[in-house]
DNA sequence: GGTGGCCGATTGGCTAGACCACTAGTCCAA
DNA sequence: TTGGACTAGTGGTCTAGCCAATCGGCCACC
């Protein structure tokens, strides 16, 4: 059996430390030089454990100024699901979970929006049209909607998630627009789940999304 | 306009070393000491920008061997949402994100379940069953149940990820189960999404997934 | 000829100590 | 009151070295 590194453990017990003192958001943490007495292990190692807690979003790290416990639980995902998007951006597995995520959002969006989010969903239609009649395919106002969904799901971490797998998910929503024929048919899907989520119908509102997603996502099928 | 520490352009660096070089699962990496005098840093800084790599699941470090790209993808999420987790289990947002998954699982399941599937996903109802008439409440069952939908779905990523939500969310499935008459209804609700998954009704499947969790999950309502 | 153990080269793991770079607070002079 | 210099404290980086795990080849032995 391999043993574990030492920084691993430090990272363990620089956890351990933060619940156990009840530290949260915007607390300090000693400082590396002390972190490495009270551990018993050169400050190195403190720092490496510390660069773990630091990419997992636990911690945040100021020249200068000292570590403090992290604020937000959607940064821990966020760099590491941008990093796995910039990897393979059409991996099929991402695609797949990042619909469930966002047919999920529309079911939220449909008992939580606002008048607000429903006005703002409106205008992106509105705006659609607009361009489809001026001769776009409308992106922007598409992804205005897509962005008005999760905005209105009140969910942060869904939200973050969301932004980071769809860096590389933009361009093929551009590039489904550019279908013949595509435009007036998102257009079309948009309206619908828009209506679903007015009546508050959080089945249909998921259905509606995941039709519309699997349907515009498939782009290497044979047509 | 604060400056990047250096380990994070080494971190960079060796990202794009690893594209540029067309480097994949199981090829090596040079040494740290290479690798120092390559960059122009010292071995420390290439420590650091290694340690984040390793945290974030693109090499995997051995040590008296070497340095290796790493094989899974679904390797990079688990760590960091197992961490996420373990920080904070019951947060609403999380069983959120935990329900869009399974129901999307649900979903693939339906349209790509094989025969073994089925047959697993009926001995996890028959077992229940049988539990439940010994005055259990079926909780190993239940687990296999979710599990076999999984598996089902055929995603490594999704899988993953869901394995490591999970890890917090066993407890609140278990809790679930304690009260009273839940159990047998929970088994209803199994059967039900399994007749859905026979019939390749993914948005049947999926709907009714949605509304287990959504029952289940459900335990801070006031009754 | 095959087999087992030894040994050394290579590689990552860890330490110690020093100095640099940045931040925030203090204090003094204008 | 205000502006800037000073300073203590903190993270960032480097050097040099030794420890520990791994792998592969060599060699004695069967």
């Amino acid at each position: 059996m391999p043993r574990a590194p030492l920084y691993e453990g430090v990272a363990t017990r620089l956890r351990e430390f933060i619940e156990v003192n009840r530290l949260g958001p915007g607390d300090r943490l000693p400082g590396e030089r002390d972190l490495a007495g009270q551990l018993g292990v050169s400050r190195t190692s403190v720092r490496q454990g510390l660069t773990i807690l630091r990419v997992t979003g636990l911690v945040d790290i100021q020249h200068g100024n000292g570590i403090y416990v992290s604020h937000n639980v959607g940064d821990v995902l966020a760099p590491i699901t941008a990093e796995l998007v910039m990897a393979n951006p059409e991996l099929p597995a991402l695609g797949e979970v990042r619909n469930a995520l966002e047919a999920q959002a529309a079911r939220l969006a449909a008992t939580r929006r606002t008048p607000d989010d429903l006005a703002a969903l409106a205008t992106t239609i509105v705006a659609m049209r607009a361009d489809i009649d001026a001769g776009g395919v409308g992106i922007v106002a598409d992804r205005d909607f897509h962005r008005g969904i999760v905005r209105a799901a009140v969910n942060e971490l869904l939200a973050d998630t969301l932004e980071n797998l769809s860096d590389g998910a933009g361009r093929i929503a551009a590039a489904s627009l550019q279908r013949p024929g595509q435009a007036p048919r998102s257009l079309a899907d948009h309206e619908a789940i828009l209506g679903a989520i007015e009546a508050a119908d959080a089945d249909e509102a998921n259905r509606r999304m995941m039709a519309h997603l699997e349907r515009t996502g498939a782009l290497d099928e044979p047509s």
